[in-house]
DNA sequence: AGCACGCCGACT
DNA sequence: GTCGGCGTGCTC
């Protein structure tokens, strides 16, 4: 038997594979890319994936050791699957043992079986009892058997059957027992489709005619254009043509509401994946998708790397969701790797939004990308009325102009309800004393505590310090300390105040501790009359609320003069997000937005023009400061508790990019990368670490990925300032 | 990332 | 005299 190696790669940081030796009397053929392998690492154990296999090895004989154990025949990663995940890591700068570690579920990467997502079957055997069988139960479970000779565990004991009994049944030789991964549950009553208008049908048209090749494209509809009757008439299209479709949605998208209306509408099986499920429904998830037992997968960001044998159509709803980009460790961009994965299939990926991103706007502009856009609302919806409110020189009761206040009446004595948005949880988001000016600022971080009432404490939202509320100055004695400022509790308090006899309720990350919650308090809205919602962006985004016929903004000046060059582009993206919640077919909504900068042009651009407009002066301004996406960037961060290392890691960092770019480029006086900084981060020092960053700016994609190939070569290897933590963040979507 | 080895300060 | 601090170097 000839000589070779099994090329591993390891879940560890570093960026490069480890050679082993085969198992005793196993042939080169036994190893193939994609199978998990367990292996000593040093004094640790690690579960690796096989790459490949080698004749040669690098590495002196003396040094390899024998890989310990192989998990799999048949490889968990196709060899699709194994391109991909290179690709990432090469795009991301990330090891590809820590990529390879996000394809599979937990479970698996602990080296259990596929088959721990299998559940327990009953199978008839056609046999006659062994020994009679008497009771009730032993007679209705034989009926159960001869109308389907296969059941599920799980259905038995939902029908209130015992282990015990299908024993006796087995003891008898009636039934035997297997196991199989279960199905995602059929739903039976199908919905009806919705009548299309003539836009939507012109769109499924030329969406449908992409299916079977490569294709992007935007799909800007703006809220109430019916975006997600035509993906499910394009997915509908797709499970005819036998594919399976993949659908990610952001975060707090995945509601109730959706995943009733997908499973509501097809007869085939849809698997979801969502960070509600434990580790064994995310493999049943995963497998089902796999095995093609799923033909629909809806999920969130890390869903994008569900392996799917058929994939035919990705859809990403709400592309320019920020929860589509991960913000740490491995800082992939889920739409940006699903345009990547649908080229490599073949396959049309529709990017979603009433408000995309810019640089999916400026792909569709230039023609990269097919432009679809549904600009009428379906039904009879009439966009929601949006109107400044100047809060200049006003006196505010509870941090509301008084007309706004005498609007919210009007509308709650209609027996409608109203959405009061506030970006800001906490009562109040500075504690301070009236005598001295002393605030409340976190110990670890530079930033404020925000003060809380239930329970009463400060909080710091940056490190999650808590500490209880001084009952006198701590600076100068006085007893004059208070918050100041507004936040969710102080809004809800006060607006229990002002309207004594209306409903008043909460939603923010204190009031909805998960998914569940969000739904219950989903139902009980439903079911209230006229209310008053106040919430966080929790409220802007996934529900809609068909009673809410008026929106009140009340910071929208926060998001304005944002630090980050994407903080007007979020910001109006926030603010028609709020804005959509409103209204329904019937009722049109109206939206107040409290500012002191009832002249700022670009907000009035968005309330005249619309969110398109807007997007098209911001994509000038940002041709104008060669910003993206007219340039591309990279920022390398670091962090340490040590404020000069920090930095020092950034500057030398800088000087070897500098020196290689002019290595490269000694005749140029214009380098192909830009570099800036190092600045402090916004905030300069988080969770008792200083902060710093270094910008990357260049016109071609290539010359930014070659500096940064340099760049994470000259760090991995760099010796001193080991303290310094870094990352590099390849497309950042914010730059605090 | 772990986990060793290794060489200097305050404890039994 | 040891326990233990974390600097530095390696892991197929």
């Amino acid at each position: 038997m000839s000589f070779f190696v099994v090329e591993t790669a390891l879940p560890l940081p570093l960026r490069r594979v480890f050679d082993y030796l085969p198992l005793a009397d196993e042939p080169e053929s036994a190893y193939r890319p994609g199978q998990r392998v367990r292996v000593e690492f040093g004094r640790q154990l690690l579960m690796g994936i096989v790459t490949g296999t080698r004749q040669h090895s690098e590495v002196p004989q003396n040094k390899l050791r024998p890989l310990l154990e192989r998990l799999d025949d048949e490889p968990l990663i196709d060899d699709n699957g194994l391109a991909l995940c290179r690709w990432l890591a090469d795009y991301y700068h990330h090891s590809l043992g820590e990529v390879l570690e996000h394809m599979i579920p937990t479970m698996l990467r602990r080296g259990c079986a596929l088959s721990e997502a299998d559940e327990l079957v009953w199978q008839a055997t056609g046999n006659e009892p062994a020994s009679p069988l008497r009771g009730a139960k032993q007679q209705a479970l034989l009926q159960l058997f001869s109308d389907q000779p296969r059941w599920p565990h799980s259905a038995l004991t939902a029908q209130g059957f015992s282990l015990a009994q299908l024993r006796r049944l087995q003891d008898a030789g009636v039934i035997s027992e297997s196991q199989q991964l279960p199905l995602p549950p059929l739903m039976l009553e199908r919905q009806q489709f919705h009548t299309l208008n003539p836009q939507q049908q012109s769109a499924l048209k030329t969406l449908s005619a992409e299916l079977g090749h490569f294709r992007a494209c935007l799909l800007e509809g703006v809220t109430g254009s019916g975006k997600t009757e035509v993906y499910l008439r394009l997915i509908e299209e797709a499970i005819q043509q036998g594919k399976q479709a993949l659908v990610l949605v952001p975060e707090i998208g995945l509601t109730p509401q959706t995943v009733r209306r997908f499973q509501a509408r097809f007869s085939v099986p849809v698997a979801l994946l969502h960070s509600g499920l434990n580790d064994r429904e995310r493999l049943q998830g995963w497998r089902q998708a796999r095995e093609g037992g799923a033909r629909i997968l809806i999920g969130t960001r890390s869903a994008v790397f569900t392996p799917l044998p058929d994939l035919g159509l990705i859809i990403i709803d709400e592309e320019h969701d920020g929860s589509f980009k991960q913000q740490d460790g491995l800082r992939y961009s889920a739409r940006d790797f699903a345009l990547v994965r649908a080229h490599k299939a073949g396959v049309p990926i529709v990017l979603g939004s009433a408000t995309p991103s810019l640089e999916t706007l400026h792909n569709a502009l230039s023609g990269k990308y097919l432009h679809v856009k549904l600009t009428q609302r379906a039904g009879n919806a009439r966009p929601p009325g949006m109107k400044l409110h100047s809060i200049l020189h006003q006196s505010l009761t509870a941090g509301f102009a008084q007309p706004v206040l005498a609007k919210m009446q009007q509308h709650l004595d209609n027996n409608k309800q109203v959405l009061v948005f506030i970006n800001r949880r906490g009562f109040a988001p500075l504690l301070a004393c009236r005598d001295c000016g002393w605030m409340a600022e976190c110990r670890r971080c530079d930033a404020r505590m925000t003060l809380h009432r239930m329970p009463p404490h400060l909080h710091c939202h940056h490190c999650d310090f808590q500490q209880g509320i001084p009952a006198i100055c701590p600076q100068c004695g006085g007893s004059h300390v208070e918050g100041i400022g507004q936040g969710t509790e102080r809004i809800e308090e006060q607006l229990a105040g002002l309207f004594p006899a209306t409903t008043i309720r909460r939603v923010d990350r204190d009031t909805v501790r998960n998914k569940q919650a969000f739904d219950e308090l989903y139902d009980d809205i439903h079911d209230d009359g006229s209310c008053i919602l106040v919430g966080t962006q929790m409220l802007a985004k996934g529900h809609h609320f068909p009673d809410v016929t008026m929106v009140v903004i009340l910071d929208a000046d926060a998001g304005l003069f944002s630090s980050d060059f994407r903080g007007m582009e979020h910001s109006a993206q926030l603010i028609c997000q709020v804005a959509g919640r409103a209204g329904r077919e019937d009722s049109p909504g109206e939206v107040w937005i409290q500012t002191l900068y009832a002249d700022h042009p670009q907000l009035n651009l968005l309330l005249d023009s619309g969110y398109h407009a807007l997007a098209l002066s911001l994509l000038q301004e940002r041709q104008h400061q060669i910003l993206p996406p007219y340039s591309h960037m990279a920022l390398l961060r670091s962090e340490c508790e040590d404020r000069i290392q920090a930095q020092q890691l950034l500057q030398e960092a800088r000087a070897f990019m500098q020196n290689w770019l002019h290595q490269q480029h000694p005749n140029s006086r214009q380098a192909p990368v830009t570099l800036l900084g190092p600045f402090p981060a916004i905030m300069e020092r988080r969770a008792g670490r200083f902060r710093f960053q270094l910008q990357l700016y260049a016109n071609e994609r290539k010359a930014l990925h070659q500096l940064a190939h340099v760049l994470v070569q000259f760090l991995e290897s760099h010796k001193g300032l080991h303290k310094v933590r870094w990352n590099l963040d390849i497309d950042p979507i914010d730059t605090l």
